[in-house]
DNA sequence: AATAGAACTAAACAGTTGTTTGAAACGGTG
DNA sequence: CACCGTTTCAAACAACTGTTTAGTTCTATT
């Protein structure tokens, strides 16, 4: 009756190319940020993994487990993926923010299509689970943290963390939606303006430049006769 | 071997209470919102419509043709439901941009919880179906082109098109992390802070107000040394 | 070599799914 | 009333689901 749901730490294979739990783990990933919890099956995930059926209520007790741990090998894989940027003392805050939005960017779209890690994790994200505590805070908070305190310094502390906390939300919000509703954004711009005004570069640049405008950290957008509310 | 599986134009029964159709229409919108088109079963949805398992088939031919009546069922109810506001001639073009901001936070969040049908219409645009097309053709791409000509408006025609789209999605965007993401913004900022900053009347002016400001209609949020760019 | 435990497998289990069936009930018309 | 098409129902269908079982192979230690 032994069993070997607890994690593995075996002394030689350490995540190797022929580590069943970590074939397993791996396919589930992909198959639940395809179809969701409910649609995938144990059997397609097991044929996808090379192994049995059995394999996964012997490695990780039953689907639900299962789909936690993929939950959390999607994040950590996904981090180290794309890492966030280091930057040197006396970097100026708007290159700061700059850096940010586009490593943002590039981790949410992908440099071709999203990797599953990210699939999955957006289906977390839109229907929490038991997974999605562990998500927000190993994960998104850390990362809405450094994009606040940027905020903060390029403002020079002149707005409170709650103002600071909602003009976050509203860059994260953007790109956003180009993450989650890809597919709509695709249908209201023409297909030739989606590679050229869309792309994860010119939208890193569009969206920090917006902000910065709105900030008074640059000229605004529509200059014309800018002056009018003084 | 006669069915029902066209679409009932019956003389009397205009979509009355003990319309059976009717019933599941709205039954199967709330179990598809709720659950996905996987999750949620025949057999739900019946018992929650008080109908027999077989009237499914009977009146929608299976469960794939109901999910697509139940979109569209869905998106017609909202429009009538929360309709685009109509402006006099001559309203400053400042006030219609509050005023379809708040209009589109009404209408994705709600007043109190959102129903369903704007979660069907969700779940629509984050996993797109055979349903996807119609919905953006009849509801979003209209709401949309409304946005844009605001927005032209507003710049007196300075922007080109594309500029406008890319400036309208920023703000659909702000808008659509709070309705597709709102556990995970709940769990990153403070309880109370939700309420004060972050209701649907507070969200729209913030909304707005970015925007005015990085268009220059409205000085920066942050006044500091604002025309150091100058 | 013998043995114990871990790793793996094929087969079956019990339950649920979408869908179909054939008959019963209904409601209006001749 | 008898007739007919429409609507409704209980029951069953085959397929698929997650999970379990009992048996086999592998591996390493004694």
């Amino acid at each position: 009756m032994a069993s070997a749901n607890t994690r593995k730490t075996g002394p030689v294979e350490v995540e190797g190319q022929d580590d069943p739990r970590g074939r397993i783990l791996s396919a589930a990933g992909q198959e639940f940020a395809d179809k969701g919890f409910e649609a995938a099956t144990i059997r397609d995930i097991c044929t996808l993994a090379a192994v049995n059926v059995a394999a996964v209520n012997y490695y990780f007790g039953d689907k639900h487990r299962l789909y936690i741990e993929s939950v959390r090998h999607a994040h950590e894989e996904r981090s180290q993926q794309v890492p966030l940027p280091q930057w040197a003392d006396g970097t100026p805050p708007v290159k700061k923010l700059r850096d940010f939005v586009g490593n943002m960017l590039q981790r949410m779209l992908g440099l071709d299509h999203p990797p599953w890690q990210v699939r999955l994790m957006l289906r977390e994200i839109l229907h929490p689970t038991d997974a999605c505590r562990q998500l927000v805070e190993e994960y998104i908070q850390p990362h809405f943290t450094v994009l606040c305190s940027i905020l903060d310094e390029l403002t020079d502390g002149e707005l409170s963390p709650p103002e600071l906390r909602r003009i976050g939300l509203g860059i994260v919000g953007q790109c956003f939606l180009y993450r989650a509703a890809g597919d709509v954004v695709g249908m209201l711009i023409p297909s030739d303006e989606k590679d050229s005004l869309h792309s994860p570069v010119k939208l890193a640049d569009h969206i920090t430049c917006f902000c910065l405008a709105a900030l008074g950290k640059q000229p605004p957008l529509s200059v014309e006769i800018s002056a009018n509310y003084l």
